[in-house]
DNA sequence: ATTTTTATTGCAATCGTTTGCGTTGACGAT
DNA sequence: ATCGTCAACGCAAACGATTGCAATAAAAAT
């Protein structure tokens, strides 16, 4: 019982000629009768053959296949992302092989590692919150090894990056909070060491200042998990503790506003008539939940498309790396529903 | 510039030994002395050496990878599936390939053929919803080659499946409408063609019979999408067309739910006081909408986990596909939350 | 001193495909 | 009859690693 597919080999032996003579009947080339091409084509048909990519691999020293490397793939965010890669990569002839690092240091470097081991021929890369520094990235870099950065992004010599517009995303967001009248507003940020978070905390503050309002650091409160847990916990905290109670909630991401929300309604408020709310992501909840939630929406499908298009045309030489100095930047749309609007 | 990893015929080299040596003192083979064996991997360390998976794939046969192919990643139970798959296949020293149809029968075909040449070790597969034929499952399975499928299952000879007691679940859920006092309850169904949609309304049915309530065919409608506004606008029709009013929604799934319960407030019904809803899948926004959505739990990560650490055995010969002949059900948990309580 | 054993290592084939170069034979031209 | 030309195809190396089977040398046994 021959299980493996049916090789050039195969075909060569059944009609007496040599696997160079196959290779090229398969491929139109030149210098073979047609004669023989109908029949290589022929016997090829019957066998079923498929060329072994493996073997190809080998031989050309490339793989056809993007290796991904994402903190999660349970996130709404990430897995559009991954929708749009997915896209362009078999659209184009790639394989898209998925890693998700949990967000730790440790299971991406060792992901990166096995990836190499596997000839990827470049890397789709959003890091893990336990990254600061890229020493492993830098050094593939140098090599020359095509890598593009997205959403999250490292700030190094040579790395392409695609993101989303997160300061103007926040901004946006901060100044339709306050052109509805609210100006005691929260922050719910992100973890300190991504730049995403600074961006949108950035924007956060630009907004307030520029409308004239001060910043009252008691008010940005960082949340490092992004649970809906820890969302509710931190506002509830800050309603109780805080003389002058705050009137709006811009989160850092879609699930601490839902905790944000939810802490709200338990504590009497009303979402949006004593607190506007504002959310970061667009996650699908956000037209379900009650009231519905504003939120700025990250083009993520768009993202992945852009990120893959830029890697395979790095791998296939159509682009030079040096021409790219700037970041890509996608912009965001504020979805303005019932939450942030009196 | 060399940007190619080291290989073995590179310490071979530089050591003047031959990359049988080097091959067989990496691995701690008996036959070559400590002397060497040193040497060996002192070289190896100094060159980061990495063993070229391509050339091993080639030489064994197999790629220590393995295909996943499901409808869409964007998606709460499929990434929570695809979340457990990562998990086993990467402490395994497995890699995953990833396909999503996008539930188009030609993509998943196409896929199957890419993944084919690239010399899978095995597949994982949920199929998509246009996939009534299984034929080109069949031929696989016929060549004895590894396949798992998972939540939505095929009924052909040799397939081993794994699937979450959609039917306890649907039942559950339903029984536990009733004994709330619901008794004129709609199911919105899944397409027809899914097992697991007529595992669903088989328990809900049995669930009805069962305490003497009585099946109205009206009741049932197929929510073929699966998405907000399907529901929605299922469940306003039903509400505004049918004299007696219901009183209950068991969804297939949990953003059909969230549908009908924006459609049942739209329409000055409360929830639950009037209407009892409960969905299915437990999406994350189940805790997060109002009122707070009633749902069966599915085992996703458990599912991916059991999945893949079958197909594991099964590439290892550790296990014999014959002696499976039953699929492998994981239990569901009937969450209750505000939605189906009076 | 000769044979046998043992410890180390190398040769070469193999996996499937591609490709530069050489070979073969037919044919027309001289 | 000899040569050159050209179409059509085969040889063999290469990609990187593994492995059965020698081969070699030194050490041990006789």
């Amino acid at each position: 019982m021959k299980i493996g597919q049916a090789t050039i080999k195969d075909i060569a032996r059944e009609l007496n000629v040599s696997s160079s003579t196959v290779s090229r009947a398969l491929k139109d080339y030149p210098g073979i009768s047609d004669e023989t091409k109908r029949k290589v084509k022929e016997v090829a048909e019957k066998l079923n053959y498929r060329p072994n990519a493996i073997a190809l691999s080998l031989r050309k020293s490339r793989s056809f296949t993007i290796g991904v490397i994402i903190p999660e793939v349970v996130h709404f965010f990430f897995s559009t992302v991954i929708s749009g890669i997915e896209e362009v990569a078999s659209s184009r002839g790639y394989n898209v092989i998925l890693s998700q690092t949990n967000e730790s240091l440790t299971r991406e470097k060792s992901s990166i590692d096995t990836m190499l081991s596997n000839q990827i021929d470049g890397f789709l890369v959003s890091f893990s919150k336990e990254t600061t520094d890229f020493e492993h990235f830098s050094r593939l870099l140098d090599h020359g090894y095509p890598i593009i950065f997205f959403d999250r992004v490292p700030n190094i010599p040579h790395s392409i990056n695609v993101m989303v517009d997160d300061y103007q995303g926040a901004y946006n967001a901060t100044s339709h909070l306050i052109s509805q009248g609210y100006n005691r507003i929260v922050h719910l940020a992100g973890p300190k060491n991504l730049s995403i978070s600074k961006e949108r905390e950035r924007g956060y503050r630009d907004a307030l200042s520029n409308h004239g309002i001060p910043i009252d650091p008691t008010l940005i409160v960082e949340c490092a998990y992004g649970t809906s847990d820890e969302g509710f916990k931190i506002t509830e905290n800050l309603f109780k503790q805080l003389d002058k109670k705050p009137d709006g909630v811009f989160a850092n991401n879609d699930i601490a506003a839902a905790g944000a929300i939810l802490a709200c309604k338990s504590l009497g408020y009303s979402v949006p008539n004593d607190v506007g709310v504002v959310g970061f992501s667009n996650w699908q909840f956000c037209s379900m939940i009650e009231p519905t939630l504003s939120s700025v929406s990250q083009p993520g499908f768009k993202m992945g498309l852009k990120a893959t298009e830029l890697l395979l045309d790095l791998i296939e030489k159509k682009l030079d790396p040096d021409t790219i100095t700037e970041p890509i930047v996608l912009e965001t749309e504020l979805l303005i529903r019932n939450s942030s609007v009196k």
